[in-house]
DNA sequence: CCTCCTGCCTAGAGCCTCTAGGCTAGAGCC
DNA sequence: GGCTCTAGCCTAGAGGCTCTAGGCAGGAGG
């Protein structure tokens, strides 16, 4: 009986398919090993545990959803830069629900910080913001609302919150322009 | 031996206090049932299994949540109902996460249409959007963008999202200010 | 050629959900 | 007071999951 050529990528890619398509709670070290051809116990010496296969998984998914959101926004500025954000943001988290919610799990944030995904996305985010002429703090908080929206909109679809007869897809897009009109008339201390 | 006197009312209870202290994904009957003193098998004569107590978990705590939040609106209109709603969603939040988790599981359409708690939620939200002047469908799109901002940075914090040294409750000031803007320069078709 | 290490294995403990079937105390009826 | 019915508990057991400990074999490198 040949060996089955487990490894940590393979590992991950597979969770990765399996989250997609069960659910990122539902992913099971037992249901990977079987997927492989494997005993279950055998993926303990790729992954230290399940909770280590998850941080590998959510980093993945972070860095693959950052790419797909850098060449969406490539080229472009201010409400364009902001529409095409939001709209690979969301792409990634319907065509990819367990990978999404992967990205959502908490993590040792040593481990987010030198992430070169982490780094990117705040990058892009943040670079993003600066055509609306925002200085820190409010830079930041700005980060902090876009980021909210965005994930709380898709988490409330994902979870059916949204039932009423109105097209999800409208509301969107309103959400979207919403922010950008936030953004450019962003509250100022006043004094 | 008397009876332990499990109740489904108090088994909702216990799994309330359970959830905010341990995370609403660690529920488990059996803890619940070491709990009471009783064994396990004997709870599924007052619940059918697992999911019917998450989601009679999840209608006490929207039940409970929205009480609070009925609470800090009345009497405001405005801006401060706003932030008053705002405020008091993120205060259950915060002080209840096991309970607040509940409330973002799926839960069948049919049963959440009608209980009087997403009745009351809903009235109270669209109530406080009037005063803004929006009609259909831009009502709608409002309660959405209002729903996932403030449940989207709830999540974010709840899992340790917001990293930078920035004052997690001054973004939120802000973010609840940029809402009113944004709800007051609201998104008109223009033709 | 030999050694070592990697990648798999078996065995087993512990926790969880859930089903089937049975006993008993107390409530309600005659 | 006796009778029945049922609610609330029980034991037994199947099956799924995570994770540890220890063992074996085949391929790579010295």
């Amino acid at each position: 009986m040949g060996r089955a050529g487990v490894s940590v990528e393979r590992l991950v890619a597979a969770a990765a398919e399996m989250a997609d398509e069960v659910g990122f709670e539902n992913v099971t070290l037992s249901a990977l090993a079987r997927g492989f051809g494997v005993k279950d116990a055998s993926l303990y010496s790729h992954v230290r545990n399940l909770k280590e296969l998850r941080t590998r998984l959510a980093l993945f998914a972070g860095g693959e959803m950052i790419d797909r959101i850098a060449a969406a926004v490539a080229g472009r500025a201010g409400k364009d830069a902001l529409a095409a954000f939001a709209g690979a943001y969301r792409e990634y988290a319907h065509r990819h629900p367990g990978r999404y919610a992967a990205t959502q799990i908490r993590i040792d944030q040593t481990l987010v910080a030198d992430s070169p995904a982490m780094r990117r996305t705040a990058g892009i985010t943040y670079s993003m913001l600066r055509a609306y002429g925002l200085d820190e703090p409010d830079l930041t908080d700005a980060v902090r609302l876009l980021r909210s929206t965005f994930h709380g909109y898709c988490a409330l679809e994902a979870t059916g919150g949204f039932a009423a007869p109105r097209d999800v897809d409208a509301s969107w897009d309103k959400a979207v322009d919403a922010l950008h009109t936030a953004l450019t008339h962003w509250p100022r201390e006043e004094r």
